[in-house]
RNA sequence: CGAGGUGUAGCGCAGUUGGCUAGCGCGCCUGCUUUGGGAGCAGGAUGUCGGGGGUUCGAGUCCCUUCACCUCGACCA
């Protein structure tokens, strides 16, 4: 590009209301725009990252025996009904309706479609297995987008979707991507972990996630380096605690006025949160239940519902609260109550604990398994960081993610649902089985920036930089200067690198200062070393200059980016 | 959805108890000087003060309403 005619700026200040470095740097390098709250422009240097990005995964994608196409945005309503996920998505989803009346939504994702094209093409085993993928908008209603281009409302994605005979064929498949995940990520040079997840809205066997590593990632990721352990904290599973041995006591109501938070009763029995039982009044798909876990740990929705078989799963409102506990909210516990309850494995083990009364003001202390019925208990908190299970080997800490990838098993559940069947060698009718693999390439962009970026300037991985070669004219009245800037712009166009001139007439501190921010790998300075023939070279990555006879300087340069 | 906050020039911001032509920095335009890490001097342009309604002789400022955006929360009873 050449930056006299291009579309390009540069703001010199932070920008008001982008809260991570990344949103904040990607806009004032020109690269996005916010327009609207989770929705951006992407800027001609922004587009040339992102479809560097692409590239990348494209080849990652095919290699892996992939085959690319496109599927619609716009997609009627029923698509998502047939396979429940309508209900699934809820608010989330983008809904619309065409001028006669016909709902439509923006699909958030694809495996419905894909699982309707795929019935065209399979119906006999000797059609499978197959390997579908595409780079597509997606539409997702986020209750709070935020930290630029990680949580978006409108992004793409590249999806793909595996067809298989059977559960063999799949593991194949998803090995297949889930290399061609990891070729992608390590060529962009993400620092990322790999953790087992929730499966979600998804449904399915099996969810794994790429995790780009970074502070300000959304995502909790629970490890242990030594034995490579590494989950979600949403599913990290929780060591099972040997019973109490403590001998069972009486259960007694005892007056605690006002007293409705942990802190406030543990304060007011001078007791620690271990000896108490929080009892969590949720609606499970509508329904009322009741979720007990220990007063110093955290409930695990994902976990909650696994256990407890449903697909929805929110606190349910005080109304409710109160018409199933008979109190107010804050005294809720498990003595008396009519609706299943559902204990973590940690309350299992616990003796004469202290629950709610189900009577305003009210607690009760000495309370054991005995004195209530308990419709079925699990792992349903969420672990602690220095806690050991046996899947972790050790001791485990916390770190943050930003979900840059998602690979499913999805197993049968949209075949099912689309009618997606095939007939095998034995004349019998089969259910194909299905993978989902997602990539933001979006998320990447933004993971790449928060994870190599300094002093307001970002240092591109060698594959994404959208500026390999930046030629800064140091003075444009210099005649002998331009001439040379511009033989050198023609040579590396030819070579094919992705070169900017910079021909602005502009100081020659507002130029470097400009292709630092943007990151331009290699700069070539054409200045005041014409006059002797020669020209220099920088490397972002480093301070040293290097002086090249001009003649020399392709040569060079191509050494240089390795090409 | 709950709570809080912010909307004033392209960007970042100030604007007193309501007061007369609405300001500052950067950017932009013109000229001169300068010219290797965000130049200097002089001159200049640019505003539905988010929108609508109201109070008032007079509203960026007060009131009502609405929209947009941001932050925290929307699991701990």
């Amino acid at each position: 590009m050449r930056l006299s005619r291009d579309f390009f700026y540069t703001l010199r200040e932070d920008v008001r209301d982008e809260d991570s470095a990344s949103g904040n740097l990607l806009t004032r390098a020109g690269m996005i725009r916010r327009m609207a709250a989770g929705v951006y422009m992407m800027l001609p240097l922004g587009l040339k990252a992102m479809e560097k990005i692409d590239a990348i995964i494209r080849e990652e994608m095919v290699r892996a025996g992939s085959v690319e196409l496109r599927m619609p945005a716009l997609i009627p309503e029923d698509v998502y009904i047939a396979s429940g996920r309508r209900e699934a998505f809820g608010a989330s989803m983008f809904a619309l309706k065409d001028r006669g009346g016909r709902p439509f939504v923006l699909g958030p994702t694809h495996e419905e479609l894909f699982a309707v094209a795929a019935r065209q093409a399979i119906h006999s085993y000797k059609d499978l297995p197959l390997s579908l993928f595409q780079f597509q908008t997606k539409y997702r209603d986020e209750p709070r987008p935020r930290f630029g281009l990680i949580r978006v409302r409108e992004f793409v994605m590249k999806d793909a979707y595996s067809f298989d005979l059977d559960l063999e064929g799949l593991d194949h498949s998803y090995q297949a991507m889930f290399d061609a995940y990891k070729r992608a990520f390590d060529r962009m040079e993400i620092k990322y972990a790999i953790v087992t997840a929730d499966t979600g809205a998804m449904g399915g066997l099996l969810s794994e996630e790429f995790q780009a590593l970074c502070p300000i990632g959304e995502d909790i990721l629970v490890m242990n380096e030594e034995s490579g352990y590494a989950s979600n904290l949403e599913v990290a599973a929780c060591p099972k605690p040997e019973p109490s041995t403590e001998e069972h006591r009486t259960p007694r109501a005892v007056p605690t006025p006002g007293q409705k938070t942990i802190e406030d009763v543990t304060n007011f029995f001078g007791e620690t949160a271990e000896r108490f039982v929080k009892t969590l009044i949720y609606m499970a798909d509508g329904r009322p239940a009741a979720f007990l876990v220990r007063g110093d740990h955290e409930i695990s929705e994902v976990k909650a519902m696994k256990l407890a078989g449903c697909h929805e799963l929110e606190m349910a409102p005080p109304e409710v609260v109160e018409e199933v506990t008979r109190a107010p909210v804050g005294f809720a516990g498990p003595i008396g109550l009519e609706i299943p309850i559902y204990a973590d494995y940690s309350v299992m083990a616990m003796a004469n604990m202290i629950t709610g009364g189900n009577e305003a003001d009210m607690h009760i202390v000495d309370v054991n398994l005995e004195d209530f019925q308990i419709t079925a208990s699990g792992d349903i908190r969420q672990i602690h960081e220095g806690e050991t299970t046996p899947e972790s080997g050790g001791p485990v800490h916390f770190r943050r993610g930003i979900e840059i990838g998602n690979t499913f098993k999805l197993g049968e559940k949209y075949s099912m649902a689309m009618d997606l069947f095939y007939t095998d060698s034995d004349n019998q009718r089969r259910p194909v089985v299905m993978g989902s693999y997602g990539i933001g390439p979006g998320r990447c962009l933004a993971a790449i920036v928060e994870q190599n970026h300094a002093d307001g300037r970002i240092f591109w991985p060698r594959a994404v930089a959208p500026i390999e070669v930046a030629i800064v004219v140091v003075s444009t009245k210099n005649e002998a200067q331009v001439a040379v800037a511009e033989g050198l712009y023609e040579s590396f166009q030819q070579a094919g690198y992705d070169v900017l001139l910079d021909d602005r007439d502009e100081r020659a501190g507002i130029k470097f200062n400009d292709m630092d921010l943007i990151g331009a790998w290699l700069r070539v300075t054409v200045g005041r070393g014409v006059a002797e023939g020669k020209v220099e070279l920088k490397l972002a990555s480093s301070d040293d200059v290097e002086e090249v006879a001009i003649a020399d300087a392709p040569a060079r340069v191509a050494e240089l980016l390795g090409h």
